[in-house]
DNA sequence: CTGTTAGCGCATTCAA
DNA sequence: TTGAATGCGCTAACAG
């Protein structure tokens, strides 16, 4: 029947002829456990099929070995590989990964951040959309990295990539290759990704000595049904443009369908450069250029940097913020401006022309 | 300082004036409790910050509100898919989802399962690797659901998609277009999900009173890179098929992309259809016909089973599969076969038909 | 080297 | 309606 109680370290015990202590002592390795002994330990382990309750062993020991990763949305590729790093690398130090993902919504959030509170996890490495989820971390004496963006700057760790610099490798390309009309997508810069990548676009700008047409910076919003709309308003009212930097690859999947959509030709009539390099982007026509924020990469830093932190003690100096320095792949969607008045020729030609442009 | 002792029942109990278990109580929603000490209780726990410890709560009540889940690779889109459906239902029953990602290695498969089970978790949905696994859980009398494969048909709860009406679908499809080379590219038949595609690829030939040629059904592996060139091999080994189906996203992947490198024209000169339908299938030129397997709903129907479980007793029945029916997306990388002898014409003019072929 | 004792934080009898 | 006592399974002192 089901209703067997569960076999504990006293079955094992009892089995091996010895008292619980002793079988703990021999299961963790710690203090001193005659050879012959330990053997009929494992022995009765084995047969018995016993696996220690952690529910028990972390209420006595006051920590776990599990540590909690909370995430926007796993069905988006940047994410996916970023908790692929992480959990690569807490693996390799025995950590277990808790992954909870909380939809980007604050509420949600929230209640995660309690669930690990309860828990009681030694950290959590979390993309973090609100700021009260990482104080109550913190509240809590547990370590928390911040992945990707950071809400906390002062109080806790984070490992970011350099958004201003990865947009600036973007547009300095674009502005090399004589654009000078480069339209920005983003979906907002409440977070310091969008706020990191919008200081890119314009210090680039800056530098070149081109100035920036605000009209060309078009915030979508964090809904990606809403971003190809957007993009088809943005087409319609700056006739214009040359050339489109996309801030996330949602943006840039809206962008490329838009621009397809409407028999726009890339790059002849539009370039587009992508933030975040995924494996579509090779496989379409044209292969997308595009800037890699090595989404594993920055996984695998903020595993480390907690485990650090876990190492060394309160000695360790508070906030530590790493930067992954983002690649800019140059690829076929991106080349130098063509005669403007091509573009309205083709326009007419497409079925989304139809609705009449406010120009 | 950080070594302040953690708040527990007890400092709530104090603050509130009343025993810890009126607090307990009071938290819980069970028993009696007045409304003014309920207040207290509320109010001392608030400014508290307290929150419940799980570890002591599990032991005592002897059971949690988290379900493990164990998939292969959080990186392939398939897989989030169904992890998000998994989750999102989890939620909505009150329950947490515990993300393994084992790689499909069945070592790292049995780690984790060993996990789960010192965690005493109530049920786990995987998608299995070995049947070590399902079994250590079974034995641990945890309940299991199968997720999109199935190693253990007997014991345990499962749900899948109907791969052989699946492959049925896109090869009566092509079939119907009157191919009759059709090549099968798939991963292995070790897995239910490759025999039953494997499987409902033959019974539409079969139906169709169309033989087999069993050099048309190539086995790549597990190893994604390997893929791309066996398909390499098979085009050059059999210049006269015309259609491809790719038993999964990744070899779909590799399929186009050599074709694209060859310069073979789809669907002019080779039709090729997918299964799993991903957002890029959508993005791609030709647009790829693709079956659907509904990833995300097979997850949510592994969940609403386990809950299942869980709420139903022993009474159940065991080992209740669940079907989840897949559709076939026609898209453009379909059409009817054209004049076979153009391919050879195209293909001496690609970079990749270099190596003479064996022919 | 090993056993006895105690207690981690909580939910639950059972009395009051 | 509430409080005191008990034990979930385990590990860490402390004796022996």
């Amino acid at each position: 029947m089901q209703t067997r109680r569960r076999t504990t370290i006293a079955d094992v015990a009892a089995r091996a002829g010895v008292s619980t202590s002793t079988v703990s002592r021999a299961l963790n390795d710690r203090g001193y456990v005659a050879s012959p002994v330990r053997a009929r330990v494992i022995a009765a382990v084995q047969s018995l099929g016993y696996v220690p309750d952690v529910n028990a062993r972390n209420l006595r020991v006051g920590s776990r070995m599990d540590v909690g990763v909370l995430i926007s949305d796993l069905r988006n590729p940047f994410y996916a590989e970023l908790a692929a790093g992480i959990e690569g690398r807490l693996r390799e130090a025995g950590y277990h990964m808790l992954l909870v993902n909380d939809g980007g919504d604050p509420d949600e959030e929230l209640a995660a951040v309690r669930t690990f509170a309860a828990m009681r996890v030694p950290g959590v490495i979390m993309t973090p959309v609100g700021d009260a989820a990482v104080a109550t971390l913190i509240r809590h004496g547990i370590h928390v990295v911040q992945a990707d963006r950071v809400v906390d700057p002062a109080g806790a760790d984070s490992v970011t990539s350099a958004n201003d610099a990865g947009a600036r490798l973007a547009v300095r390309h674009l502005l090399g290759l004589a654009h000078e009309r480069i339209a920005m997508l983003i979906d907002e810069t409440a977070w310091t990704t969008g706020a990191g990548r919008l200081a890119g676009y314009r210090s680039a700008h800056a530098d070149a000595g081109i100035p920036v047409d605000e009209e060309l910076i078009v915030f979508t919003g964090l809904q990606s049904a809403s971003a190809q709309p957007r993009v088809a308003r943005l087409l319609d009212e700056q006739p214009d443009l040359t050339a489109i930097l996309a801030a996330n690859n949602l943006l840039a999947q809206a962008a490329f369908n838009e621009l397809q959509d409407r028999g726009i030709l890339i790059p002849q009539q539009v370039s587009l450069v992508a933030y975040d390099d995924l494996a579509w982007m090779t496989m379409v026509v044209p292969k997308l250029t595009a800037v890699s924020q090595h989404a594993q990469e920055i996984g695998r830093r903020s595993a480390d940097l907690l485990i650090s932190r876990f190492q060394n003690g309160p000695g360790w100096p508070a906030g530590v913020s790493l930067l992954v320095q983002p690649t800019l792949m140059i690829r076929d969607s991106t080349d130098r401006p063509a005669d403007r008045r091509l573009q309205p020729a083709a326009r007419t030609s497409a079925p989304h022309a139809a609705s009449p442009p406010s120009a």
